[in-house]
RNA sequence: GAUUCGGUAGCUCAGCUGGUAGAGCACCUGACUUUUAAUCAGGUGGUCGUGGGUUCGAACCCCACCCGAAUCACCA
């Protein structure tokens, strides 16, 4: 590559071909010049982060004798004749770089010269900081480490097409780096929830994925097949039941982050799989769940923003505990002006509400469809909803004070159901005839309800402790502590239709 | 599933009442030794989401479909 002939790209070759086509000319110039546009490695001593935090504060005046090594990608190029500048952009941030001819072999200049925006590329230089007071690195050597085929979106706009961005999420997460920031306290976030964890000596584990059975929620599964075994087999929905056995198994304290998969519609707050944390505690109710909800989640929202406040979609939400509390009971007066005791006012409410009631629907079933109606979306606070109806928790413990009623919360914040909670149902007697109830509703058409799970019957006869469980939604957490609207922003790859 | 909005160059977007397809960025050529959305001059680049229809003529009007977004419904 000594002379201009090889590198140059000419004019009348180039004028009806696209950007593509002549990036792989020189891809193939490279090659042919024995340069390999595809290094092996790269030995950096800097990330940018690393390069701003060290010499931030030196001035135009300063010389720095320290040589450094980075590596990045190209953002931004500048030609001034016989000097260059550009951007190069790392993990950690980006940082301008400036080349001029003079004391610097031809070569090198003529290498970052070929430079497209979008190649990764490796400097070696000096940091220092320029007239205009940018700290830069002024470069002594340069390589091409991977050529780039395709031209990266506009450098100012960035990408912001929604369904390109979710489509390819590695050209939004080059082109804007907001996403970068989202993803990377979504990390954070569930790394600091493992923490809190693992200190109050909670053990993490694992659990399958596919399932003989699916259950632990009401939700309709995806299905699989195993073609060995000529058996089908269910994406879990939820992680309880293998969690509550390993109770019954004699550990504690036990946890489990995992994805789950649910077969109903997609939405801003929903997506066919998720990050659930699910935990239980031997020896615990329910008002212990609520304490620690209200620890964990204080404390991961002062971890981030250094107070209990938290603005969410231009609301302040108020994390400091106690969250408020709301009994079923309560709600349904306060925000329907309904009697929950009373089925026929309940069947009145559900009517006026055009809920269309079915025939012998259960009391149960009429609370939980007003108080969606008229309650969830109007709870922004973290609010706990507390003590519902028996019928539609086929998990939870009765409560101790009222048998028409279980030890149960959700926790509903902005609108959004956070997390879910009880003092685990343990008797199998008890559990057993709910399952069966379970069966029946879903006879009669409830394709959501419960299915019978003769083997977890089976653990809880052979005893299994008074426990706590706690399920939160991660995804519901990230999208509170980045403000995004949608659950799509807090997933890298959101479930996307095919294109045609 | 319903309603509304959107899909035009690689990206960001204009395109009026139906009359030859536009700009900026990127790219190519040239100039330029401290710029930073660099600048200046000149260029390349289009199956206007897909398929029908109306019309002398459709990016534009009509119908159907595909994909996406928002709101609602569904989803404890």
């Amino acid at each position: 590559m000594s002379d201009n002939e090889t590198t140059h790209i000419n004019e009348e070759e180039t004028t009806h071909i696209n950007e593509e086509e002549i990036r792989l000319q020189k891809r193939e110039t490279l090659i042919k010049a024995g340069k390999s546009p595809y290094k092996y490695a790269f030995n950096k001593t800097h990330h940018c982060q690393d390069i701003h935090d060290t010499y931030g504060t030196i001035t135009h005046d300063d010389t720095i004798e320290e040589t450094v090594n980075i590596a990045g990608r190209l953002m931004a190029k500048r030609g001034h004749g016989k000097a260059m500048f550009g951007n190069i952009q790392d993990g950690s941030n980006s940082i301008q770089f400036y080349i001029n001819v003079n004391g610097i072999d031809a070569d090198v200049f003529e290498t970052v010269a070929l430079f497209d925006i979008g190649d990764i590329i490796s400097i070696t230089g000096t940091p220092f900081r320029t007239k205009r007071g940018e700290l830069s690195l002024r470069i002594k050597q340069s390589d091409l480490l991977t050529k780039a085929l395709l031209p990266l979106p506009e450098k100012y706009h960035g990408l912001q097409d929604k369904e390109l961005r979710y489509r390819m999420r590695y050209l939004d997460l080059i082109a804007n780096p907001d996403v970068r920031k989202t993803f990377k306290k979504r990390s954070a976030i569930v790394s600091s929830i493992r923490h809190f964890l693992e200190k109050d000596d909670f053990m993490e584990v694992e659990t399958p994925v596919l399932n003989n059975t699916y259950g632990g929620a009401s939700a309709r599964p995806f299905t699989t097949h195993h073609n060995e075994l000529k058996q089908d087999l269910f994406l879990r929905i939820s992680l309880e039941l293998p969690l509550k056995r390993l109770i019954v198994g004699g550990f504690e304290k036990v946890f489990e982050i995992g994805r789950v998969f649910r077969n109903e519609g997609v939405s801003y707050k929903h997506n066919p799989e998720y990050t659930l944390l699910e935990l239980y505690q031997a020896y615990a109710d329910y008002e212990d769940m609520m304490s620690l909800t209200e620890t964990l989640l204080s404390e991961l929202v002062k971890k981030q923003t250094g107070t209990y406040i938290l603005n969410y979609q231009g609301q302040d939400l108020n994390f400091e505990p106690p969250f408020q509390r709301y009994t079923f009971e309560k709600a349904l007066k306060d925000f329907a002006d309904v009697d929950m005791n009373n089925y026929e006012a309940l069947f009145k409410k559900a009517t006026e509400l055009k809920l269309d009631p079915s025939e012998g629907i259960s009391k149960g079933t009429l609370i939980m469809d007003i108080y969606d109606a008229c309650v969830e979306s109007k709870l922004i606070q973290p609010t706990f909803m507390m003590d519902h109806p028996w019928e539609t928790s086929p998990l939870a413990k009765k409560h101790r004070d009222n048998d028409t009623l279980v030890e149960r919360f959700e926790l509903i914040i902005s609108g959004m159901e956070i997390a879910n909670a009880f003092s685990e149902l343990n008797d199998p007697v008890d559990q057993e005839a709910r399952f069966k109830d379970q069966e029946k509703a879903r006879k009669s058409g409830d394709d959501e309800a419960h299915v019978m799970d003769t083997d977890y019957i089976n653990a809880l006869k052979y005893g299994m402790a008074p426990t706590g469980g706690l399920g939160i939604g991660i995804d519901r957490i990230v999208m509170l502590l980045t403000d995004s609207h949608s659950i799509r922003d807090v997933l890298f790859f959101p479930h996307m239709k095919d294109k045609p």
